[in-house]
DNA sequence: CTATAACCGAGACGGTACGTCGCGTCTTCGG
DNA sequence: CCGAAGACGCGACGTACCGTCTCGGTTATAG
């Protein structure tokens, strides 16, 4: 999740063990310090009023150690707020509708604590007209989750639910959209609607959204 | 959508003329060149790039003129895409189906634009914690939106594809519901996914969509 | 002590009432008020924190009357502090020696006084490269005190304690020398040395400058 | 003369040389720069058009880094021409009276430069209500420059002209006394009367103040 | 008795400078 | 070589006054 900066830059070779080049090693609990310390700024100040300087104060640090391990507060806050997105879960619930409202409510869940709600967007906004954010994004958050989707669908597939894709890459078509359209709503109410997402509503898009799908699945 | 600041700060009750205060007036002209001058900034620089001060030079005003009438870039800028919003339209297309289609790449080239994607996601997390704020998107840009659904869904009734429906509460709700799934999967794709909205696509929700209708329609 | 600003800009020619013009004539009361509340502004705010906009507000007066009036705030404030300075007297104290000392103990207290405080010193400070505004300091300030030198020296000569001078050249310059001795010394102890002047200093300053006096009196 | 502002925000004890703290040290060149510039624009734009912005750029300094070290415009320029009140000096003339006179045009002299003549009565005016900068303007600049009067006197006691004082305490106010009519006089007649020191008004005046002087020698 | 002219209050206007804050970089010291 | 400390150049912030202007309304003299 965390990516040096200007040494490697790009995540070392998993298994390699990075080589051990001389001077004094980086200091490990500094990381786990740094991006706690940005979650707390982040619940107390919000985006906008979040500052590295402070982070740094708050974990203990020197700025620019900071500086060595991320290029800026954008890439910084995506590290920070990924780990949230990985603790979603689908756990199997015996149905399709009912996996589907479970991960509703979960997500919706993540999106209602303040440093996911004013980061998430920020993040997205920043993106914009920053292709390597961009990327950083869909790596550690968007496409992580997809995960979900698939294991969902392989699951409703097994149990009979829905039919069993021929065409790949239009499987692959189908889970984006499904994807898209659940994030979707439930971000967009949370964020932009400002509504609170209770059972009754996660039932009702459920509802909506898996009796749709048999629709494009021919 | 423009509002003066501390005087009024709120838009006036629309048919009473303002009551003709002592004083210069302020210039009328000035309000239309810095929210022109505004999205211009934003096509150019983007939302984090974007300075008042340059907004200022762009319109040709000084900079107090600027906080005499905006709170603050917040502010500037929702009140400057806002118009944008209000260009959307439901044209009669002649069934459900294609009504919400044509909407549906309406809204796709809207956010495609770089005013609006850059804007929307950022004012949108700067309202976290800034209730005022909130509530002026949702009038000035969320609300008015809304109105495309009532307009699509009672021309559909019209069509008798859809029923009408006798609790005005749950006809709200489903409003708001079908609102949020419209708008969430558009932005969600548009904005995070970031993978362009071709008439492929806008053909797939929008089946999976009016598919799914009937089930939350009893 | 007043003078118009643009129309006149220039006293008026002193028996000759000004023409009466057509048109509503400035308001007689709003000057008093005014140089008042510029006082009480100097005394509570000093000099550089004194605004024309806040001395406006305490006259109960439009900052545009305030401009139509004097061109700034040096030549506003010379005019508010000019009166007190006509407060000035030289009772005749029956010597030489006690008149001095009496007008030293006069001015000392005079610039006691919070407003001639951080007045006089600024208004002079500004005048520095504003050669209308040095005029009028001496004009309405500087000039009109020499007259207790020329008081001082005639009543000393009539009592015998001076000679009559013969040269009036010379008796120009000699006056001027000792206007700027003593009001040097006594602006230079208050407001530079700040150490209060106590009947003692005033005392033993006299005693020097009487003293000095014979000297350049030949 | 130089004095940082948080840390040590007085001068610190002379002998000791300051304990090398962490971090970056300040720069010790952009001292010298900053206070020329300042020198420079008081020359060019005097007091009141003076900014500390324009000093920065001139300094080649960034506006911060002149805050770093400077509470204000006032403590600026008081540490800026401070340096030029050390140049004063009391070559031996042979007498009392030519030592004054001296001493009276090198001052003079100085108050002719349109930098001292522009910031002096200025940063007197200010420190009126501010007792840091009055206490900054008597260390830096006034209380240094009494040690031509204590010079002067032991000299002229050296040579007979005066007598020496057993009473030390009214030696002091003696020499306090001298100084405030020295001083006072030539800048009330260089910056209040605006008339130009030239040698006869040097003779005349020093003629006044020796002959006085040995009215309050007993 | 009505013009007409100059005044007045109020307040918005284009500017300039302010003093602060955060950025991201750098330069030092010590581990 | 890393990490802390902190000064640096830079740029934007939001505020405060400046002096000017444009209003509607008031109060005089002149016709």
């Amino acid at each position: 999740m965390v990516a040096g900066m200007p040494p490697p830059a790009t995540p070392p070779p998993p298994p390699a063990s990075p080589p051990p080049r001389a001077g004094r090693p980086r200091s490990t609990t500094a990381d786990a310090a740094i991006l706690e310390a940005t979650r707390d700024a982040l619940v107390e100040l919000g985006w906008s009023k979040l500052t590295l300087g402070d982070v740094a104060i708050r974990a203990g640090v020197a700025k620019t150690t900071l500086y060595r391990r991320w290029a800026g507060k954008n890439e910084l806050v995506v590290d920070a707020v990924a780990v949230l997105f990985d603790e979603l879960e689908l756990p199997d619930r015996g149905s399709l509708l009912a996996d589907v409202e479970g991960v509703v409510l979960q997500f919706a869940a993540l999106l209602e604590r303040p440093e996911t709600k004013t980061a998430l967007m920020a993040v997205v906004a920043e993106s914009t007209g920053d292709e390597p954010l961009r990327q950083r994004i869909r790596t550690a958050i968007v496409d992580r989750q997809k995960r979900l989707v698939l294991i969902g669908r392989e699951r409703a597939q097994a149990r009979g639910e829905l039919p069993y894709e021929e065409d790949s890459e239009a499987a692959a078509r189908n889970a984006d959209l499904i994807f898209d359209v659940i994030a979707g709503a439930v971000v967009h109410r949370t964020l932009v609607s400002c509504e609170p997402i209770d059972e009754a509503w996660a039932h009702s898009f459920t509802l909506l959204l898996v009796s749709g799908l048999g629709s494009i699945q021919e």
